[in-house]
DNA sequence: GTAGCTTTCGTACTTAGTACGGTGGGAGTG
DNA sequence: CACTCCCACCGTACTAAGTACGAAAGCTAC
């Protein structure tokens, strides 16, 4: 009774590729937090220490799942137009990170990025760069873009999923039901903005993103540009 | 010889403050990862279960050593000028977040603020508004603002401690020893630019801020300030 | 078939959070 | 003074997680 095959899962046959996969998978649906090793093995259908056939340790497999992450997120195309081509990768920046919020954190502060991160960063820097960028200029421009795109995914990571009605139950939940006239100004903003139905706080990102885009570009920052 | 007093440490006697003093100092000390119960006992003097009495679990506790951090940011002044209390505040917030770089990921993204936090909210809406921002101008501005402090800050804790000159170790590491002109721009940009004596990546933070600030307060957003 | 590789796994140790139920000592009461 | 009670603290122990170590199972080449 004991036949060879139709025995097993018949699974695939596990690979450095499936790990990260699967890592991705669990990170996705359930935060970082959820992703052990113990988990990992259990998604792939192996015993725990199976993964480490392929991975040294657990942090290997985190810089590998965020490298990946970037490499989802769109390049800006050297040769087109610098401001097109920035509102392309935020736009898609901040999207991928809708999908993957628990990498947030970790894409500004690995020490070991991937070849996705470097060919990510190459991209922009060289988008600014042949835009007529100075060195100097491409610095602040990459600084300050970066900052602004990826605090911003942070602060809507804090909000629960998606959509303009969600937010009432978050911003009612933090209020705290004692202390009446401590926050005068949060409440009043809250109650008279936020949480007017058309309020859509996915939609600041625009207006930001905007605003730093035509700075950059105004002519107040002579010599700077061609 | 079992003096009452005298055989004793001597120490202060517990206190949910003296819990949160030693998370804090913990974290400061060796990162979020460091602070564990044992750990936080250890300091304390105590056994690791006396520290529930105090507090329900460690998330209580982080959620309340980060509201110690933004109690430390500087609140904006309502009356004064609101670009130099955004500048002020946000400097200040920075500073802070380098004593705390545990902390930035979690200031946006607890769902549990306390005092400090709320106060410190209410107090930038409030000098927006006391400017005379409309409703949906103190929004922008106040997402655009934060989203750029948290996300510098967050970008500045990848890099280690302080000081220009760590840096040329930084980014000499990140980069693969092999592939040669695999990142042409980054490669450039890292050696002609960022490895150059002269080059402080901390001083990016102002040329953003004030880029930030300058467009808000610029007559192209008409009808918003008074 | 058998040596030697590749791949997978069993066992077990360590660190962490924390449930549950004490225990000691001081305050209050008779 | 003895007794009770409660507050602050702790001992024990269970569970989850990362992972060291080395063995087993299967595959390839001869």
């Amino acid at each position: 009774m004991k036949t060879d095959s139709g025995e097993r899962p018949a699974r695939a046959p596990l690979s450095r590729e499936r790990v990260l996969e699967g890592a991705l998978a669990i990170a996705d649906a359930g935060g970082l937090e959820s992703l052990t090793i113990r988990s990992l093995a259990h998604e792939l259908g192996v015993k725990p220490m199976s993964v480490y056939y392929y991975v040294a340790n657990k942090s290997e497999i985190i810089d590998g799942i965020v490298d990946r992450v970037f490499s989802e997120i769109e390049l800006p195309a050297p040769d087109g137009d610098w401001r097109t081509e920035m509102r392309r990768r935020s736009a898609s920046a901040r999207a991928v990170l809708r999908r993957h919020p628990w990498a947030i954190p970790l894409l500004q502060s690995r020490t070991h990025p991937g070849p996705a991160t470097l060919r990510h960063h190459d991209a922009v820097i060289g988008s600014l760069r042949s835009a007529g960028f100075s060195m100097a200029m491409t610095a602040h421009a990459f600084a300050l873009i970066d900052s602004y795109v990826f605090g911003f995914a942070l602060s809507e990571s804090a909000l629960p999923i998606n959509g303009p009605e969600t937010v009432t139950e978050v911003a009612t939940s933090m209020m705290p039901s004692s202390a009446p006239d401590l926050y005068p100004h949060l409440i009043e903003f809250t109650t008279e903005h936020i949480l007017k139905p058309g309020y859509d706080f996915g939609a600041e990102f625009d207006f930001g993103l905007t605003l730093i885009l035509d700075a950059l570009s105004s002519p107040s920052h002579a010599g700077i540009r061609p």
